[in-house]
Parts: structure tokens; sequence; C-alpha cells
DNA sequence: CTATCATGTTACTGACCGGTACGTTGCAGG
DNA sequence: CCTGCAACGTACCGGTCAGTAACATGATAG
């Protein structure tokens, strides 16, 4: 006899432990600076230090290889100190991908204002910039794709910041495609959004040589054909 | 002192323990039938069950969040069962992957072979099919592209498996692009490939609704663009 | 001098991880 | 009936998982 169906599957997710500290702000990070002092000194030195091992390793490992005990062994910090600074691995996760959605849109925003007016220009300036990555050696792919594949749950911390991103990502492509005066712009913005993501992906998965190199070219492809509908 | 560098960083797969199995067969599951005898009693049927749960939970919630006591317990078998079957859980998730790959040709091929001899309306055709999956509400992706993700290390079973597969499938979009008469049939093969990553990522990131829908009527544009060229 | 704050230290929890030594069951062939 | 083997289960291994309790240290600021 099969078990199959005793279990609840539990697709939403439920947080562990800590209940206290998960209330006190959704960044999930203490404030650094509770109270107006002189700004020269920013005490929690510990916590910048294990977000940026956390970076690395997440994004190079993914978040389920990497175990607490091996991102504060590799910050020279203590568990107690991790756990002061963020409710739970899960969040500071969440913390890793909201600061790689602020350095994601720094490289978008960077190509669409090197062509100001020119929409279709900023987009194949963006892709050029992301199918050169796609080509280096210890290119990993996106930070928010990956957290997503890992985290299937809904509701799971690092799965929400990853679906902010996406949602806003799909919202100014298919605004692109808008202004660049495409017919279907909603499908030509999609489009782009599943070049983008296809490049992530194959990025990681064929390495220097792969198809992510020709994420631009194809993307202009795509472009003339639904501008010419 | 940062402690970043004493430890090496291991990007290369080693296996670990069960060495003496792991030697007796490439495909990773002991041969059902090592005589020749009545072919009627498939005597290792705890084998089969735990490769139907196993394939079932690896893909809805990941190879990584899933554990060994739980496929057992579901498949209700025990541990040593499927140790005798299978030489680690990595070759387990190996051998899912081989199953998917599988399937995977056999929904490929339905859509060439219900256009010999058209390229471009198979691959409309396997790509309209893509698009609908993508719609399902258990919609997770392709899994070998999450296990890609979920494994970046080189040289693991379950990546090699990927790996393999991408590639193969590269290839056979490539030809096919060339049999469309294409100009630049590389790039267009690559791009198509793209496009079908894309598809996998978004349709479990957005879920109903999201870019993945529109994959066929992109394809088919960015072929008609290939083709003018 | 003392109160406060960030951090470190040590030790621990219960659950789970992948994997294994060894005993038990049941069935087929002589 | 007995033997032998193949399939399976019981019970366990050391290690790691995320997370916590209790206390010590060192600096800073009033």
């Amino acid at each position: 006899m099969l078990l199959t169906g005793t279990l609840q599957e539990r697709e939403t997710y439920v947080p562990t432990g800590n209940i206290v500290n998960q209330l006190i702000g959704r960044p999930g990070m203490k404030s650094i600076e509770p109270t107006i002092k002189a700004n020269d000194a920013p005490p929690p030195r510990a916590a910048e230090r294990i977000l940026q091992v956390a970076r690395d390793l997440f994004y190079r490992q993914g978040i389920r290889a990497i175990g607490v005990d091996e991102i504060v062994r590799r910050a020279g910090v203590t568990k107690p100190s991790l756990y002061r600074s963020f409710p739970s691995k899960d969040e500071l996760a969440a913390s890793y991908l909201r600061h790689y959605d602020l350095e994601f849109w720094e490289r978008f925003d960077e190509a669409v204002n090197a062509h100001p007016g020119d929409p279709r220009a900023q987009i194949v300036a963006f892709l050029t910039r992301v199918g050169k990555r796609t080509q280096r050696p210890d290119y990993r792919g996106c930070g928010m794709t990956n957290a997503a594949v890992e985290y299937p749950e809904h509701g799971h911390p690092a799965r929400v910041v990853s679906e902010a991103n996406k949602q806003e990502l799909r919202r100014r492509l298919r605004a692109m495609a808008a202004a660049m005066g495409a017919g279907d712009a909603e499908t030509l913005g999609d489009g782009l959004l599943l070049l983008i993501e296809g490049a992530y992906i194959s990025g990681q998965l064929f390495g220097a040589g792969g198809p992510a190199q020709s994420v631009a070219r194809n993307a202009d492809l795509l472009i003339e054909a639904s501008l010419k509908k």
C-alpha cells in the first residue's frame, strides 16, 4: 500500500524559530543605527562580514548547499552573531537577494541611461553585457532565478524577493517594448524576458561558447520582427 | 582576519561511500534480470517503487530538498532497499534524470513526427505544447535545468545527465535551424534554446499568465526574422 | 565608575543527513 | 524436507542541519 496522500504536502512556507525577531522589521536585518549619533562608527561589523560571505557563497554554491556553520566560519564570527543580526537563515538568504536586487537594477539602469529615449538600444546594450558576463568561467546565472528554483514553496522569504524582482523586470520590459512601438508589446516584452532567463540558465549550463553568447543578437532579431508587424 | 582561501573550494564532484557498488554499472541501477530466466517475475519491486516516488518528489520539491528517509517512507520500503538498488542518493537522482531524458525526447519526437520535413512546424508544435504545460498550476519547470541549478559542481552525476541532455538539444535545434534554411543557423538554434529555457524558468516563476505562454509565438517571430536575413 | 552595547565563547538541542552491519523472511530447486 | 539464495527489515553509525541558552569580554559614553 502506498503511503502517499497520508502526509500533508506543505506548499506554503512556514517560518521556524525566533518568532520575536522575525517581527521586528521586514528587511530581516536589524537597523544599523537605532539612535542618531555620530555616524562614524558602524558598530555591527559582524553583520556586514556575514552578509558579504553569505552573498559570495550563496551565489556560487547555492543557498541550500551552504550551511550557517560554514558562513560564520568563513566570516570569522560565531553563530550567535549571525542570529543576532538575522532572524533565520531564510531571512539571511532574503537579505542576500535584496542586495542582489539593488545591484541588478544598477546594471540595468546603467544600460538604460547610456541610450536615453532609445529603448531598443537600451535592451541591446543590457543584453550585450549579460551575454559577456555569461561567458566568464565562474558564471553562475542569476541569483534570483536560482533561488526560485531552489525554493519552489510559495511564500518563502527568498522566493518572495525573487518573484518581486522578476515581476518588476517583466513590467519594465513590456513598457520598453511599447515605447518601441511594437504592435504586440506584451508579447515582445515577454519574449525578451524569455531570452534573458534563457541566457542566465544557459550561461551556467553550457559555460563559455554556449548559446547565451548570442542573446543580444537574438533579441535584436526578435525586436526587428516584432516592429515590422 | 578573513579565513577565505584557507579552505579548498571543491568545484568537482567527489563520490562518497559505497565504492564497490559505484563501479558495477554506470546506469547506477543494478540490472533487473542478471540471468536469463522466465521474465514473468519482476523481483525487485522495491526499486521500481523507490524510483517512482523519487521522480515525483525530486521534480516537485527539488533534489536537495528531499531526503532519502522521506523517499523510502513514501515508497513503503526501507533504506537498505534503496541502497541495494542504487549506489547513492546522487546516483538515484541521476536515474531520475535519465528517465526524465527518455520522456523528454518522446515528447520532442512526437512534435517532430507530427510535421515530417517541416522543421519550423515541428518547433512551433513542440513549443505550443511546452507553453501549455507551463500554465499548469503544478508546473515546476524542466527537471534537467533545475538539477543543474541545484548542483553547480562539475562532474556531479545528476549534472552530467543534465548537461548531456542540453548538449543534444542544442545540436538538434541548430540542425533544425539549418534545415529551415536560416542564414545563421547556429544563432537561430541557440535563440530557440534560449526561449525554451526561458519558458521553463518563467513557467515556474510566474505561474499561469506568465511570459512562458508566449514562447511559441516568440519562437515563430524569431524564425521569421532569421529566415528573411 | 558604571551602564550599555556589540561581540565572543562554550555548550547544547532535537531533528535530519546519507549510508551500513547484520538479522529475518519467504520462496524455489534438489 | 532441506538447502540456499534473494529480497527485505531492524537498528544503528558519525556527522551536519538550523537554532539557542548562559555567560564573558572589551570598548564606548555619560
